[in-house]
DNA sequence: TTGAAAGCGGTACCAG
DNA sequence: CTGGTACCGCTTTCAA
């Protein structure tokens, strides 16, 4: 609408007094600081997107880039698109949708045309192409999940290794000598980064322990309920009290319906650990301990590291695992061997 | 990296040569236009964004505007926004997410700023408190979703009164006189556009049909399978035969699964059409007939409206319904009153 | 068919 | 503490 001359003039000063006063990259008096407000607020001046960019250094925009994949599990990646929409705008940043139309292209454009300030990495592959581009830019990259090869990244995420650790050790310390994993669809090992990082963490802990690990999927593609049913069964046959869930909603609710038919109950007959779940297990019929995978938190870890990036902030590339947290419900039933 | 600048000496031209050849705005030689893409290409050039906004008039962004309710449908949703976002940038426009923040502060902030050039509203509430800020707005805004009070709006979306009309017409030619409307959630008839318009469309051909319409909704908040499977087991029991489903993928699977459970056989049996879904309904177990809701068809009619609206185009707010497509696939039964 | 130059609306340096 | 002003890089008249 109006222009900052408009608002000089309105308060009887200088536009560079204007500036600085709202930008407050100056001493400016309280007085004339009033009167500019007070003409801002009358003209209800905004300042202009292309001018500030044109003449600062920065946009004020992040990219977010989101492949979406065919098994991306649509929920839980809208939740990570929100999470890191509301963090960067908490801070003063918009976010740029990059959807897959080449997410190389897309990245190449934006920070070619200096329309972005920094790119967010979204649902990471183990061997993501956009690895290579954000080797390649000076733009500020900040990928949120961590890709195989990740030198010179900087990558924030959960540290699912450590999540797996967590739920053995509880499992181990209960008791337990056998449990089972039951985790994602069989492409998600190979097509996303974490599936697979939650894994090996169980295993490792696990041989430490001295316990033996049985490894479920949970379908090809699409998780599959049947599938899922019988092995639940199939487990509870063979004798397996304890579980580690890594899984969808749904898979849970199976199981936990599984249990109740057996007349097995959680925290007495049987144990059961939500891990790395990004939906409230608290909604479940039967309160699980749960160590959650918190969206907010990994997207606003990695709007901050993108801040400091563009804020001049110099410091080199890392992996930035973020420490799981238990959350206790009185799941853990002892275990006899 | 490189300027207009650079370019044009390369090329041996002056600047405004070079805008016009990239342009088109103005006729070049042939000479001097190759000579001037060579020049980009060697050079990578790529017009800075900010410059481009305060020179030109347009920003090449459209703002995106997704409340994300409690009850939103995440897979469904996520295909709006996907399809928006690949439909603007089919057309040079990039997408800038708003999230809820108080939608009506980020596109007072965007408009005001002249960071778009125009704004879709998505996922839109029969009583969206978006709609005011759009009347009080210059910027182009288009609603894929259909508000109560749409008077000098421009919305676009499927003509969900029409897809009832039709779905209605198949089973009442069937034969039939009594049908089922497997519907959405409860919450959903109140807080979303469309679920209403599908049930008053069905209700109202349905009366002039003389056909009887049993509507039953799909638990309270999120669809809650025991509560469908129950109504569509008392359905079957009250000697219904012909279902309307406009829900998600779940509730087709229950409904197909009791029907298969009872022995009755889609299309011989009993009569199932699925109206307005937003999945790929060729991957159910049977195949039924299905008038799709297409997102890329509502986000490409949409971009197109906004693209028009920012090349000056001139046309009044306008309610654009699209017509439904009826996609027979054998699941339809002759009917016995 | 092409060039020169006046902005677009800010930011931030240089003076005072 | 405040003002003047040189850009930022591109678009688009106005002239040639």
């Amino acid at each position: 609408m109006s222009t900052i001359h408009e608002v000089a003039k309105a308060a009887g000063v200088s536009i560079s007094t204007v500036s600085y006063a709202l930008s407050g990259k100056r001493p400016v008096s309280e007085k004339t600081r009033l009167r500019i407000e007070h003409a801002v607020t009358a003209l209800g001046y905004q300042p202009e997107a292309g001018a500030r960019m044109l003449a600062g250094r920065r946009t004020n925009i992040f990219a977010l880039t989101e492949p979406l994949r065919a098994d991306t599990h649509a929920p839980t990646h809208m939740a990570f698109v929100l999470a890191a929409a509301v963090a960067a705008r908490q801070r003063g940043y918009d976010i740029l949708l990059l959807t897959d139309e080449q997410a190389s292209e897309g990245m190449n454009r934006v920070a070619a045309s200096k329309l972005v300030d920094a790119i967010l990495v979204l649902d990471v592959a183990p061997d993501d192409e956009r690895v290579a581009i954000a080797r390649s830019m000076r733009t500020p990259t900040i990928f949120i999940g961590v890709p195989d090869d990740h030198s010179d990244l900087t990558c924030v995420d959960l540290d699912f290794g450590a999540v797996g650790h967590l739920a053995v050790d509880r499992l181990a310390d209960a008791g337990y000598s056998r449990i089972v994993l039951l985790g994602q669809t069989e492409v998600s090992y190979r097509k996303s980064n974490f599936p697979r990082r939650l894994l090996h963490g169980v295993q490792a802990r696990a041989a430490e322990r001295g316990v033996d690990v049985a490894w479920v999927t949970t379908g090809e593609i699409a998780t599959d309920i049947a599938v899922v049913r019988s092995a639940v069964e199939t487990a509870l046959d063979n004798g397996e009290r304890a579980f580690i869930v890594h899984a969808v909603g749904d898979v849970h609710e199976v199981l936990l319906a599984t249990l109740h038919e057996r007349g097995l109950r959680v925290g007495v007959d049987v144990s059961v650990i939500s891990a790395a779940a990004s939906f409230d297990t608290t909604a479940l019929p039967v309160k699980i301990d749960t160590i959650p995978l918190v969206p907010q938190r990994s997207c606003e870890y990695a709007v901050d590291l993108a801040v400091r990036h563009v804020e001049g902030e110099r410091f080199l590339p890392e992996v930035h695992l973020l420490d799981p947290e238990y959350l206790a419900a009185g799941s853990i039933a002892p275990g006899r061997g």
